[in-house]
DNA sequence: CCCGCTTATGCGGAAAACCGAATATATGAA
DNA sequence: TTCATATATTCGGTTTTCCGCATAAGCGGG
């Protein structure tokens, strides 16, 4: 493999992939895209602890995912880049039709042991 | 949020963001868009031993991300969907963008500092 | 300056990820 | 059936992640 593209590509996952590791850090950017927030907001919609929407927002706010914004005691944040929601709902289309086909999977499955079944009558 | 959304996000990060959580498994996936691979290939172009490879590739293939082919003893890998690059290459380019604006920034210092320092002089 | 409110961080422990080496399994050929 | 090759899995141990609780730090009002 092409030397360049490797070191991006460990590059790419330190400052973002790593990021998308965990299911709360999904919520927080999708919460975000719908509208600014202050940390006690996210704590509130996703229902964890402050300190853990915190830590999760320093992740975030390392790799430059997230923009905070001071306004007197408390701290809104807004999404740098629209464009990691297009990658994630890209991914969530994926695994949508994959669903989907494994749902027709099984259907065929069902209707072929049907059949057989039928003959054995 | 959203309760069904919640719901997805988390079956997302179960079976698409997690896998991509590991630097070796980015690298697999951009060698698979490439063209096919055995196992021995890959671990010959990641240069990381054959067991790593196999691991990582049971992570992808249990996530249908990847899809075996057996082939006489050995097995030719290849990749699922691949939107999964696309949704990669996004966030590649959005990092690339990130760099490209700290840079400039640092830039502007540069010449902010140029610009004083010349004053002083 | 001190207090109340909001957010960030330190701490300690539990769970999970990861790795290389060794071993088991599967396949086809002899 | 035995053997050689390719891949998968087990094992043991190290490192990393994650969490809740408690506490520190930043900010503005009084």
């Amino acid at each position: 493999m092409d030397e360049k593209l490797v070191k991006e590509l460990f590059l790419l996952h330190d400052q973002v992939c790593d990021a998308l590791g965990n299911p709360y850090r999904l919520l927080v950017l999708y919460a975000l895209s719908e509208q600014p927030r202050y940390v006690s907001d996210l704590a509130l919609a996703l229902e964890i602890p402050q300190s853990s929407v915190s830590r999760h927002l320093k992740v975030l706010r390392d790799r430059g995912l997230v923009i905070p914004r001071r306004q007197g005691p408390s701290v809104l944040y807004e999404l740098a880049d629209k464009r990691i929601i297009a990658a994630l709902e890209l991914l969530r289309a994926m695994m949508s039709d994959r669903f989907q086909e494994q749902a027709q999977i099984t259907d065929t499955d069902f209707l072929e042991k049907r059949r057989i079944t039928a003959q054995d009558e």
